[in-house]
DNA sequence: GATGAATGAGGTTTCATTCAT
DNA sequence: AATGAATGAAACCTCATTCAT
């Protein structure tokens, strides 16, 4: 990997900082930004108060910084997930197999931003700052190219809007996830991915 | 209305704690729960800090009061819009339109969990939490209920459990709203319901 | 009783204000001057706020007046005691009856003072203003003149100056009552007043 | 000493602590405890309000680390005096004169708690009364060790219970000192611990 | 470079007092 | 005269941030 390549010193600086970013997603997801200190931040990843700032301006950026760097990750994953198969109903399914496993897997990350929206059921994209919706924009676009291309193919019917067919079965996906780990004996896990995938697929009303 | 009858004192003081749960309202949905300080809303509203307290016990308190007033309002309106029609499409589409309706006259209520789905304050909503939860879920049983009824009438073909369906219109109808809500341009707001419904109501894939 | 030749009103007032004296007295022996509001003894004498401030200016007039009238009654119980008979040493047993009973029977008074002092053994008279600390000079001169009179007429000998001796007594009475308060089953509550007396009368070193 | 054996930093520490203890003690002696902020200790001790906290959790704590420790130093002196002369009458006369010696050492601290006694605070104390009431106790005990040894070797007459005597010499100590402090020129300072011990010594009443 | 003690502004909440009704 | 709602100053305490070591 690169950070081979980096200079020892420069290897340990990031060692550090992502024991920083742990440490903060931890403390953050249990009780929220603004019930977490940066001195408790501090203590429970062993480094002095004043060493957090080397790495990070102020509270608010190390915040960003641990957004951005999951969303990254996030965005990263799905990519690869939709690059490989040629086959459109195949990536959908790759994507919603991927975003679940992640899902599951940052729990943490997830109640870190789960905590307030539920309630009316917004969901996590909800509230992120420009920059991140932005993204959220550019990964839904992504999405949307997919149902663009079954389009084209034949594959799919053009029912509306491929942008807006992804905004929908994202945000199906998030329901689903955020349900079942509110009450996963209610609202088992959906394992497979068709579960999702047939509401948009199976028309509702007969013909 | 029953107000009039109350007497002069009480009509009173129910618009003093009104206004005080507007000026919250709109502060906090302006900046988040925690960027907000008593004094800030006493001051807005116009009040001593004393008597803010006179009418809620703490921060949190008014807080709750705030969001499950609002909550209130727009479940009644909810059921009030599905109660009427018989005919089940029909019921859907005003669960569409009013509750676009109370989302885009409520804006600043929006923003408020827009605003503080940042992670904020678990500990605040842990008591409030559970009581929404629970009034989402019940709410969420009275659409999955026309999607039943609907099923049962062979106006619907069962391609999911009803609650689920519920589950997604619900989820659906969010995200376009805040997609409008935060690109006007980009994403018309959906006037009509069966853009939304259409995603539901036509499979995507042509058999 | 010279009351009832008061005009009704002024009867009525006083009767008000014995009230609000009694709830102050009890709620201050309770929990502490600070720790008790002055909504706090309003709503438990069952006045309005702002009654409270017609008949005291304010907190700590209250508090004075409370002291006082406690203060004077316990000082006409004890000079009535030591009035009447002519043996002195029956004038100070009388005493030590009197004091004995009023301490037991106003422990919410004698409370309120305590709580504070008894740490390090300090007695009742401690911390009193100049008013009170006046009035008991002037108490302590009238036991002082029962030695004083005991010594003219060689019953006592004279061992130590009249006020000191008074000032002695005194607070070995305090002390015993505060012992007996503190822990009733340990120090039994000195019955008969020689207890006390004895340990003035009869010196301790062998002649 | 042992605190020049102490790492610097560790050292400054303490120092910076009774710094504010002292600062403390004076203006609660001044003022009461519930009349004096944080903020004025803090000022007053040249420290920023937040150093208050790093080393005492809370105003109450720090009341307590006040109290106690002035205690300590009141019992340490005073078991000190009475543990070297064989001589009963010799322990008493020490005692006497390192109590006063204390108290005129001492009288911030003394007026700590003749401020104090005006009923404040119960609850504050409501732990440290329990603690400091065994402690005074737990002196008496040591008093009227004294006076039993005494008896035992027949040195003292049995004119009431050991324990009773303890406390009837401290209260009248009490009294004489705290009648020196509000009149000095009226109530002389007891240079000679005769002039208390005489008054338990001499009998009153003549044989 | 790392440390963590010190800072002090700012938050929530209480309550003595006033004054319009 | 009595009321009690309203006031707002001031208390306690926290914590993001800095800086001397």
């Amino acid at each position: 990997m690169a950070n081979q390549k980096l200079p020892r010193r420069e290897r340990e600086r990031l060692r550090q900082r992502q024991e920083m970013l742990a440490t903060a997603l931890d403390l953050f997801s249990q009780k929220g930004y603004h019930n977490v200190s940066m001195q408790e931040i501090a203590a429970q990843a062993e480094f002095a108060t004043g060493t957090l700032y080397k790495f990070f301006q102020n509270k608010e950026d190390l915040y960003k910084a641990l957004v951005l760097e999951q969303c990254d990750k996030f965005e990263e994953a799905i990519t690869r997930a939709i690059e490989k198969p040629e086959d459109e109903v195949e990536k959908l399914r790759n994507y919603i197999r991927v975003k679940g496993d992640r899902f599951r897997r940052n729990l943490p990350f997830v109640r870190l931003f789960l905590a307030e929206s539920r309630g009316v059921s917004f969901n996590i994209k909800a509230g992120l700052n420009d920059e991140l919706r932005k993204r959220y924009y550019d990964f839904l676009e992504k999405i949307a190219s997919i149902f663009d291309s079954g389009m084209k193919n034949r594959r799919f019917k053009e029912i509306a809007d491929p942008y807006y067919l992804a905004v929908a079965l994202d945000s199906v996906l998030d329901a689903s996830l955020l349900l079942w780990l509110d009450a996963p004996e209610r609202f088992p896990y959906p394992e497979d991915p068709d579960t999702i995938l047939n509401i948009f697929f199976k028309g509702l009303i007969p013909s």
